[in-house]
DNA sequence: CAGGAACTGTGCGTTAACGCACACAGATTC
DNA sequence: GAATCTGTGTGCGTTAACGCACAGTTCCTG
């Protein structure tokens, strides 16, 4: 992982002139007033893949705002099972918990896919979000679009079947990121969704056979989106139409 | 349905007298200062078996503080499928989306167990949450004290059986009342846990040879309280925990 | 009190996902 | 280029839940 991490940090390091708080959605909407108090604490941060922001129980230090890395929220159980409850980007920030009073969750944050994000100290948020303005505003929208991918995960994770919740899985990430290629095992997919890697193995070899994605060894490209999306249940779009009302 | 309104209004008209919104946990952790600014404008409300709040989309006109019902949010799939993802009673409220700028939610809410509620309307509890005051920290802790419901329900889906996820129900519907009698039928158990009606029946049935509840046409006993923790799988207790940590 | 509705019990065959074991292939390391 | 590691493919038997059909039982209603 070490190795990984490193390798990551050279390749990307030359993209960081390009970077702006502005590539995320949250900050870039925000006024210049607003964006002028922050500004001098934003710090950028690498995301490499694998990093866990926060732990089940442990208190916040940051809030994260992706620009274009992507952060799995993941719920643990006692025997390791686990599973993938919203996934967050550009769109995005992490550690909504931090504004409602309690601190901490009983999730885990882990970065899915490598990049970066801007980061900023607890209490300077929280200064900001005192001041019930925008920022305010912005993020009890964003709470709601929470709860909404959550929900919807989970009455996904009840009716439907593996390749379904891919697809769904897939298309969500695909909205996070610029490209259509995904850095992703199917290992890891298969603890996002709480599956086996063989159910996962299944599934894309389906997806694959229908010409929707290409795929080897921890890359994934989708090749007709349009397909996916038919193939998909309609979890993705509700997730989505939802998000567009909440946060257009 | 019409009917059955109709007793149970009769059968409880009586204990009108007694009610008061300090049954409401929310409401009762208020200060005298706001509590008389919005008790002018607090209804009581009949809350019958099966009553619907609000749909799917559809805006919401009233927050509900529930004293001695239940209330699920159901999110329902376009094939009539359905899954419970949080329950509330005399704990919470109902109609959080009116504070997050929403207005509406992809979820309905239903009446799960009969009894009364105070609710006020939109634009009161609006003005009272825009004073940033203390409802506007208690319902912020509400709400993640729901997003933790709503994930642990979204992972104990995917990964316990039903007979657990049964007693996960039981054991969240009566911290939610006075005694150890629920009026609930199975077909209604199963579409809250989003499995079907005869699953129930078989974990009902494995519940009662253990001698944890007595239940007959749509009457529950819990009889042992105890052990049906122990039968219980662990989501249980973090939500319980967690909500303890958030609302104490 | 007869008829019907509502609720629960039960017994199939079917299916999706599981757990496990192992084979195979691309990538990395020495 | 041999050894190794990581990621993927595949083939079992097993299991939990499903869909469906129907029987039995209690309760309500006319």
């Amino acid at each position: 992982m070490s190795d990984s991490n490193r390798l990551i940090t050279n390749k990307t390091n030359g993209f960081l002139g390009i970077h702006s708080p502005i590539e995320n959605s949250i900050l870039q909407m925000l006024s210049v007033d607003v964006q002028q108090r922050i500004l001098p604490y934003l710090e950028l941060v690498d995301m490499p893949l694998g990093k866990v922001l926060y732990e089940s129980g442990e208190l916040l230090r940051h809030v994260y705002f992706p620009t274009n890395c992507i952060v799995s929220l993941l719920y643990v159980l006692e025997d390791g099972a686990s599973a993938e409850i919203s996934v967050v980007g550009h769109d995005g920030l992490v550690g909504v918990s931090l504004f409602m009073g309690g601190g901490s969750t009983t999730s885990r944050a882990v970065v899915q896919s490598s990049g970066f994000a801007y980061r900023l100290p607890r209490l300077r948020i929280k200064d900001e979000f005192n001041r019930h303005g925008e920022l305010m505003l912005l993020v009890l929208r964003y709470i709601q679009s929470l709860l909404t991918q959550m929900a919807q995960t989970a009455v996904c994770n009840r009716h439907h079947n593996i390749e379904q919740q891919l697809c769904r899985w897939l298309l969500l990430s695909l909205d996070l990121l610029k490209d259509n290629h995904l850095v992703m095992t199917q290992e890891l997919i298969a603890n996002m969704l709480g599956v086996r890697r063989e159910g996962v193995t299944e599934a894309a070899g389906c997806l694959h056979k229908q010409g929707v994605i290409d795929y080897s060894r921890g890359h994934i490209m989708v090749t007709d989106r349009p397909k996916l999306e038919r193939l998909c249940c309609e979890c993705y779009a509700v997730v989505r139409a939802e998000t567009a009302r909440l946060m257009s």
